[in-house]
DNA sequence: ATGGCGCCACATTGGCGA
């Protein structure tokens, strides 16, 4: 099973990318972030015709989430249940007897703007759930866009982000506490080349000088873990003409038929 | 020291992302 997680920053914009990465990737399911699309306007039809299933969250302009799968999407939730939010940030679905946890983190915006506290809450809300979500679910993967790079060797130039939103010490201790569930990050499960990202910075060349950050994520309960058996970015994407500023990030497991 | 790109909307500038 290749599992997919995409921001794709406009998917009214990015649907032929999106088509195309379907059509030679051959993924079984992709969540995508940053849809900004009204549900009137999800692009049904052009997935369908390209062999996938699809459940979508959007609202206007902002946020969006959405699930593409080659098998049925059953048992689909929008939200973090108990959690007042107008903002589209979350949709669950289960697909061949894994669940799988679309997220779009808030991105906090800095550390002294209302925003922050928000995502500290957002977090702390978010693993509330998913422990209780992990005990009627073991094979669980939640993937997204976190907007936290965990670690310093997550980030190009760590002096030079110290303390700034994405990286900041609480931010990380909401992503540990994530971990703390028995959730894996799938990407560390595999030695993997230095200074690998999956954001880059639109503006200054930021991905010809691969100033970047990895903010996105597939975190994985102990049995997709254990049948993990690759994990990568697809930094090729970000190549492309008009493209998101995230790459997608893939894993691969291998479940018994 | 600042802003630098891209996308969106009751648009021709501002909010937001990261």
């Amino acid at each position: 099973m290749k599992l997919a997680a995409w921001n794709v920053n406009s998917l009214k914009v990015r649907l032929p990318q999106l088509l195309d990465f379907l059509a030679t990737r051959q993924p079984d399911a992709v969540c995508l972030q940053e849809t900004k699309l009204t549900d009137d306007n999800f692009p049904v039809a052009e997935l369908e015709a390209a062999g996938y299933r699809v459940a979508f969250a959007g609202q206007k302009t902002y946020n969006g989430v959405a699930l593409v799968s080659r098998s049925e999407l059953t048992d689909v939730s929008v939200g973090i249940p108990g959690y007042e939010d107008e903002q589209k940030r979350v949709i669950v679905a289960t697909v061949d007897g894994v669940r799988l946890v679309c997220v779009y983190c808030p991105n906090g915006q800095s550390l002294d703007s209302d925003k922050y506290p928000y995502k500290l809450a957002w977090f702390d809300a978010l693993a509330a759930w998913l422990k209780d979500e992990l005990a009627r679910h073991p094979k669980l993967a939640v993937l997204g866009d976190y907007n936290v790079a965990p670690e310093d060797r997550d980030v190009h130039d760590p002096e030079a982000w110290k303390d700034s939103v994405l990286v900041s010490a609480p931010e990380r201790d909401r992503f540990r506490n994530l971990l703390a569930l028995g959730l894996q990050d799938s990407f560390r499960l595999f030695e993997q080349p230095e200074k690998t990202f999956s954001w880059w910075d639109y503006r200054m060349m930021g991905f010809r000088r691969n100033h970047g950050l990895r903010i996105d994520h597939i975190l994985l309960s102990a049995p997709l873990a254990a049948a993990c058996t690759a994990a990568s970015i697809d930094r090729d994407m970000r190549k492309l003409e008009r493209p998101s500023d995230h790459a997608p990030v893939v894993a691969e497991i291998s479940l018994p038929a």
